[in-house]
DNA sequence: TGGGGGGATGTCACTTGGTGTCATCACCTT
DNA sequence: AAGGTGATGACACCAAGTGACATCCCCCCA
């Protein structure tokens, strides 16, 4: 992983091949493959940790909160969780900004993170139509306060460029 | 593309090689690659005209409309433009749900759609942080109300399912 | 009317991502 | 010391793309 990210940060992520990041780690091209199962899943490694951890917060909030408020406990998980990767989080996005390929799959991780919070919820009784929304409505809220997050320099403010999003998803919807 | 569609029915996507394609196309591998950029765009056509209907009805709507009213311009057209294709839509969705790579392509496309909508948002003097958010939830309620349409028989109800999710989205983040 | 030029297509060679298969090696167990 | 197991290497192969150049077809104009 390493290795990788110091090739695509020096010479871009299209111009890196396998054969290169294998041959920097001291292995070779099909074990390579053994670990990632494309290239640009390289850069893609703790999505399973951070979806879990979404997810726990998500079914251990109170059995009465209501679906956005179990959605925005989440939030905080994730705060917490990027508190101390505000410099890796800033070279990643870079990289992955540069390169359409690797926003493709940013992309698709997203998305399964709203299916596993869609789940979450609707295992909390919340109806189908309700949970998908909520869940899309919570990724995008982090998806966007991620952005903003990572283009300045106090790590500490993630949680409140989250809640200022919501509320902002919040005025832009409410009826007229 | 009528081509390629009926191979992807037929055998499935990982399963044809642009060769395939090609071939029963009556031309070449290279020309092929000289229509279409890479294997997945054959499936996204129309996505660029689609893009320039939305942005058009956000841009014509009257000056006073809300930021969201703009959107949901957009949405009207939307349910137009699909209505004779909702057959088409039906096959096409079938094949993407059923890989990766083509749904990654397919969100991208809708993150470039919601980036056109913010662009016309803030011509309209809309707030970059609104935009961008009544945009994305714009191109959710749009996302989520197509997968439920093409899932039923009845083409017609297409703008009624967008509205449903737009009223399910607004409370589920309205505040407690 | 017959060149000539430009745009579309074909040909071919090449790179790279990705996979299947088998050999090898290191280490652990008994 | 023998055997088994998991990780790695070696190698051949396929398919997606791409660059370079040849060819062909059609339209324009002297």
């Amino acid at each position: 992983m390493s290795a990788a990210i110091t090739l695509f940060e020096q010479q871009g992520y299209d111009e890196t091949t396998i054969a290169e990041i294998a041959e920097a780690a001291g292995l070779t091209k099909r074990t390579f493959f053994r670990y990632f199962a494309d290239k640009r899943e390289v850069l893609f490694n703790g999505s399973e940790e951070l979806i879990e951890l979404w997810v726990a917060a998500v079914a251990s909030a109170p059995p009465d909160a209501r679906p956005m408020a179990a959605v925005s406990a989440g939030l905080d998980q994730m705060a917490d969780l990027f508190l101390e990767r505000h410099e890796y989080a800033a070279i990643r996005s870079r990289i992955v900004n540069a390169n359409q390929e690797l926003q493709e799959r940013e992309l698709i991780k997203l998305q399964s993170l709203a299916g596993a919070i869609k789940m979450a919820l609707i295992a909390r009784g919340v109806s189908l139509n309700a949970a998908i929304l909520a869940a899309q409505a919570g990724v995008t809220v982090f998806h966007v306060a991620f952005a903003r997050w990572v283009e300045q320099d106090d790590p500490t403010v993630f949680r409140r460029l989250m809640d200022e999003s919501l509320d902002e998803l919040r005025s832009v919807t409410a009826a007229a």
